[in-house]
RNA sequence: UCCUCAGUAGCUCAAUGGUAGAGCAUUCGGCUGUUAACCGAAGGGUUGUAGGUUCGAGUCCUACCUGAGGAGCCA
């Protein structure tokens, strides 16, 4: 039998034919003499229909007998049917089985309720799973969004290394390893300060990979090993910086609905919470945060940094994105910017996510000044010698500039409406769990 | 590192200190339009580990292990 081969999310331009799809079996419900495998392929899940009275003795007892996540390539005719979820359904002709799962040690994700413990255990089979599909597809589209958008405004990547011989900011969250044998590295927290090198050689870059935190978090917004995508620009103040960041992110938004509604729906997302992420986001300086979170009776302390809470309490009152600038300088990286009519306050913003999903995008203006920057550096007690490079930067040809970094994981959980960070990223790694 | 909660059948969960049970999954039987299909039957257990209290512990106590949620820290 030579079906031209298909995918289940090109079926309904088959309508008629008979074509051979493989993939595997999702489920199936059996009614005596008529079977409806469901059919995965990567792309979709379709029914299937075999009806014993249309099909040899032997061929309807081996579909009947396929066990889940068996692997198989159906052939049969396409035909549209409202009864069907996706529209159209196969009337089976033949089978072929690749491989038969036995049910001596059955696929153990059934269709039924599990544990996170559980899913997490087999995150490398929970993958196949229609919620797992959807959340991994938003994620392609933010990606590419986030790379369209960088792409088509100007931006070179230029990508950072994960080995840094020190720390960006401080030293205690870093994952040390081996670099041969007399040598330590640490992975990349963060891409800024290269970033900012690149910067200066093409004047509006970005960089996009991977980061490693080894704080020792433990909740639903954290994972030691994240994507984030970092822009930096050259003559770029902090106005700049929240330009870019509100114009990203409705760009990401924009993306999103346009092309994964179906996505969207199968997370049951509530898609009117994305529809009002539009121009111009709500800005506000964090003395008026704090004054904020205060009538909300929090009792944060003007220099604090925000909790989970905090972060949560601030974005309840919006219907998109709070940006927050101005922080407190003491709270702030070395190397921000302070506001030069009040250095107490750093030029940096924090960009929080709707319905407490807290800081999706985080970044500001760089201090150009090559004393101030050395100033800095020896107030944090940071080694002098290995940000020679760095301040190099401040000595030649130096200028005002500034950029973000986004959480790739973040976002997503944002805009699938998730509760955990874990299932943003196919395998994450989390202070307690490493496997699979 | 700290706080809280939880570990019982492959999975999700029940079980007043007194004979360990249900649903799903699996196997067998029934059903030609099912939508986490349904109906009937069967198999399936060292109750996380080690101690302790008790006539008797899944249940109470101690320690440890594993996991979950949170704090601090952070995107």
């Amino acid at each position: 039998m030579n079906a031209e081969r298909t995918t289940i999310s090109e079926a309904g331009t088959h309508v008629g034919e008979t074509v051979q799809i493989p993939g595997w079996l999702y489920n199936m419900r059996k009614s005596g003499k008529i079977v409806f495998p469901l059919l995965r392929d990567g792309t979709g899940v379709m029914q299937c229909v075999a009806v014993k009275s249309a099909l040899p003795e032997n061929l309807f007892e081996t579909i009947k007998n396929l066990t889940q996540e068996s692997s198989v390539i159906f052939t049969g005719k396409i035909r549209a049917d409202e009864r069907a979820p996706g529209g159209y359904e196969m009337d089976v002709e033949n089978v072929e089985v690749v491989q038969r799962v036995p049910e001596s040690d059955a696929y153990p994700i059934t269709p039924k309720e599990h544990g996170i413990e559980f899913l997490m255990d087999h995150r490398h089979l929970w993958l196949r799973s229609q919620r797992q599909h959807a959340i991994a597809r938003v994620r392609h589209e933010v990606v590419r969004a986030v790379r369209d958008y960088f792409d088509s405004h100007g931006f070179t990547l230029v990508d950072t290394p994960i080995f840094t011989p020190a720390a960006c900011e401080g030293t205690t969250n870093l994952f040390e390893v081996n670099y041969f044998e007399d040598q330590k590295a640490y992975l990349t927290q963060s891409g800024q300060l290269y970033n900012e090198a690149n910067a200066m050689a093409f004047g509006k870059v970005y960089c996009f990979g991977p980061t490693f935190r080894a704080e020792k978090s433990k909740t639903r917004r954290h994972l030691t090993e994240f994507w984030m995508v970092e822009p930096e620009m050259a003559y770029a103040d902090l106005d700049e910086v929240k330009r870019v960041a509100e114009e990203l992110i409705v760009f990401i938004v924009g993306r999103v609905l346009e092309l994964r509604r179906p996505e969207l729906k199968a997370l049951e997302r509530h898609v009117s919470k994305l529809e009002a992420i539009k121009a111009p986001f709500p800005r506000i300086s964090y003395d008026e945060a704090v004054k904020i979170l205060h009538s909300k009776s929090s009792e944060i302390q003007w220099g604090g940094d925000f909790g989970g809470t905090d972060e949560t309490l601030l974005s309840e009152g919006y219907d998109r994105p709070l940006m927050v600038d101005r922080y407190p300088t003491a709270v702030k990286a070395f190397y921000m910017q302070p506001d030069p009519e009040r250095p107490e306050v750093a030029m940096g913003v924090d960009v929080l996510a709707p319905e407490g999903y807290g800081e999706i995008i985080g970044g500001g203006q760089r201090i150009h000044d090559a004393a101030l920057l050395l100033r800095r550096i020896e107030e944090h007690n940071l080694p002098k010698d290995a940000f020679n490079w760095y301040i190099d930067l401040r000595k030649y040809g130096s200028v005002p500039h500034g950029g973000f970094g986004m959480g790739i994981e973040r976002c997503v959980a944002w805009l699938c409406g998730l509760e955990h960070l874990r299932e943003a990223i196919a395998f994450p790694r989390m202070i307690y769990r490493l496997r699979p």
